[in-house]
DNA sequence: ATTATTCTTGACTAGACAGTCAAGAATGGA
DNA sequence: TCCATTCTTGACTGTCTAGTCAAGAATAAT
C-alpha cells in the first residue's frame, strides 16, 4: 500500500462545512478552508475532488446530521406535545452564543443557487421530503389525540410546519433576536391547535 | 452645465436590480451588468459609485416597489377576505412564465450576507418593519370582523405572516412549483381563521 | 465661438482565485 | 532492504474581477 493520510477527513469536511454554512459558496476561498482545516491545499484536492465536490459533501453531511436530530426528537418515546416543543427548540437553535446567525446551510444553498444547480436542488429537495414525511407522522399523531387541528390534512400541514421551520432559519441568519424568532414560532405552532 | 448622460438612469438601476435579484451580489460581475444595459462600465461608475453602492440602490428600489404593490392590496376598499386574498397573491408571484424563481431579493440578499454586512441588515430590517405594519393593520381589522382568530395578538400574527410570505419566496426560489408553494400559503392563511 | 464641465470609450492595473505541477517524504508490502 | 504508491509541500499558471486612467466627444453657459 502507500503512505496514510495524516489529517482526519471527517473533521476537515465538518470544519469545511461550518465555514461554507457561515460565508456560503463563493465567499469561501479555498484557502479560508486550507486555513481553517490547517489541511495544505493539494491534499484536500487529494481528499475531495473539488471545491464543488467539497461543497456537495459538505450539504450531504449536513442534512444527515439535521435529519438525525429531527428524527431523535420526533421518535422519542413521549407525548406529542414534547415532542413538537422539541422539534420547535431545535429549529430554534441551541442558543449557542455570538456565531448563531449561520441559519440553515441548506437554505443558505438554495438561495445561493436558486433553482439552477441541479446537484444543490435535488440534495434540498431531498431533505425538504424527509423533514416533511417526519413532520407529518407526529402530526398525524397530534390529530388523533385532538392536539392537533383536523382542518387541514396532515400533510398539508406538514409542508406548512416544514416551512415555518425553513423560516425560523431566515430569521436567524438576518440576526434576528432569538425572542423574536421564539415569538413566530410559538404563534406558528399555536395555530396548529384545534 | 455639462453634457448630459445618454442612458436612463432609472431604467439602468432597474434592470442591475433584475441582474442581482437572479444572481446575487457575488455572482453578478461588473460585466454582467453592463451587458444587460447596455451602458459602459466608466459611465456606471459615474452614475452609481460602485458595485456595493448600486447594489444597495438596487435593494432600496425593490424595497419600495414591494411596499407599494403591499400597501395598495392592503389599503383597497374591499373586504379584509379581499385583501387577504390579494396579499396571498402578491407573494405567490404573478406567475410569469420561465424566469419566475427568483424570490426575494431582500431575503437573497440577507441570506448571501447574514447579518455582518450592516447596510444590508438594515435594509431588510426597515423592510420587514413596514411590511409588518401593514399586515397588523390588515389582521386587526379581520379580528374586529371575527374573521381572523383572536388567540394571538395582532402583531403577532403579523409577524406569523410576514414571516410566511418570507418562506414561500424562499421555496419559490428553489424551484418549487406554483400549486405548492400556494398550498402551503392556502395552509397558512386558513390557520389564521378563528 | 469659446470654454468649462461632464460624459464616453477602451485600454490598463493589481489582486484574488481555483486548480496544477513537480519534487521530496513517508509508508506498507515484497 | 528496496520498491511502488500515495501523501505533502510550496511554487506556479491562467483567468476573472473590481476598479482606474487618460484621451476624446458632446453639451450648456457665457
Amino acid at each position: 500500500m502507500s503512505r496514510p493520510r495524516e489529517f482526519d477527513a471527517d473533521l476537515a469536511l465538518r470544519q469545511c462545512m461550518d465555514v461554507f454554512w457561515a460565508k456560503g459558496f463563493k465567499a469561501t476561498s479555498f484557502e479560508d478552508l486550507t486555513r481553517r482545516t490547517q489541511v495544505k491545499k493539494q491534499s484536500l484536492y487529494g481528499a475531495f475532488e473539488d471545491k464543488r465536490s467539497l461543497y456537495l459533501q459538505a450539504l450531504a453531511l449536513y442534512r444527515k446530521q439535521f435529519i438525525r436530530m429531527l428524527e431523535q426528537a420526533a421518535s422519542q418515546k413521549a407525548p406529542v406535545r414534547k415532542k413538537l416543543d422539541d422539534i420547535r427548540l431545535l429549529s430554534l437553535g441551541s442558543g449557542e452564543g455570538g456565531a448563531a446567525c449561520r441559519g440553515c446551510l441548506m437554505v443558505n444553498a438554495v438561495l445561493e443557487f436558486g433553482a439552477e444547480d441541479l446537484a444543490v436542488s435535488a440534495e434540498i429537495a431531498s431533505m425538504s421530503a424527509e423533514v416533511e414525511r417526519i413532520l407529518e407522522v407526529v402530526l398525524r399523531e397530534g390529530q388523533a389525540q385532538h392536539i392537533i387541528t383536523t382542518r387541514c390534512a396532515s400533510r398539508e400541514l406538514a409542508a406548512y410546519l416544514s416551512n415555518v421551520l425553513r423560516s425560523a432559519k431566515v430569521m436567524e441568519r438576518s440576526g434576528a433576536g432569538r425572542a423574536s424568532i421564539d415569538a413566530v414560532l410559538q404563534t406558528s405552532f399555536a395555530l396548529l391547535e384545534p
